[in-house]
DNA sequence: ATATTTATTGCAACATTGTTGCGTTTATAA
DNA sequence: TTATAAACGCAACAATGTTGCAATAAATAT
């Protein structure tokens, strides 16, 4: 893992490094709750601080399905502070509730005449590889 | 138009029906500001529980765009209590900010193995008609 | 049409979620 | 090692959403 938070240019705190590595350590989106578990030392504002300067910088993405919790999820692509560039849909499990982060062989396209489409958001909502059995 | 409220077996009452001539006075997608604002008398509460069972019973769906404020806007297609079955897509716009509703002419099927999908939405960012000049 | 039942409304109070100013502390750069 | 700039954490606030309950209005049965 390069050191995410030196490239983007922003301080290398020991909280940040700690919500960092509990990004890493998921395979899928979590939201703030699952965050707040696992600090040592959880301090609301700094944590709503530390999401709000890792979406600018690209380190992570948030991902609202249904006006549900937001759930966050690092950069798998090649986000900067200007956008974000995903080609992956995003799967919330109807049984298990877990936000995935899938990569899709062909990201579809959409013509949309006179309208402009600068980003694609896909949701998708069903059973995960675990719990479709 | 028929009666939605009715139809849905939901007491007709003048705040609902206000609500619900919103909504349909309106082309878009619409948050909870602006109902309030064309609201003749606004509560807090009552429209909080009308845009639930609303939502609960078919009757509009909600929105939510990059963790931003939900809009919420009419069901043109046969939703009941049971599911929404849209098939059209979500645009939002760059720079006058509304959110439409837009019908597709075919809408991408995603093929995701060991995965079901039960249900897609799409959202795209971008210029709308009127501001893609 | 009227009485009875059932659902909705609106108030107060509370719960959750997110933000801001500011003094203190820590990280980075000179 | 010191100076500078950024991050932290507290208090206080703001916005958003929920619940119990008594009063009221709508739907249903008479």
């Amino acid at each position: 893992m390069t050191n995410l938070l030196k490239d983007r240019k922003i301080s290398e705190t020991p909280f940040r490094k700690e919500v960092l590595a509990i990004f890493t350590k998921y395979n899928n989106a979590i939201p703030l709750s699952v965050i707040e578990k696992e600090l040592k030392e959880y301090n609301r504002i700094t944590l709503y601080r530390t999401i709000k300067i890792f979406l600018e910088k690209g380190i992570i993405h948030e991902i609202t399905i249904n006006g549900a919790v937001s759930n966050y999820a690092i950069c798998k692509e090649e986000c900067d502070t200007v956008a974000h560039h995903h080609q992956h849909i995003h799967f919330k499990c109807n049984r298990c509730g877990i936000i995935f982060c899938v990569e899709v062989d062909k990201f579809p396209t959409i013509i949309l005449p006179k309208y402009k489409i600068e980003q694609l958001e896909i949701q998708a909502i069903g059973l995960c590889e675990n719990c479709n059995v």
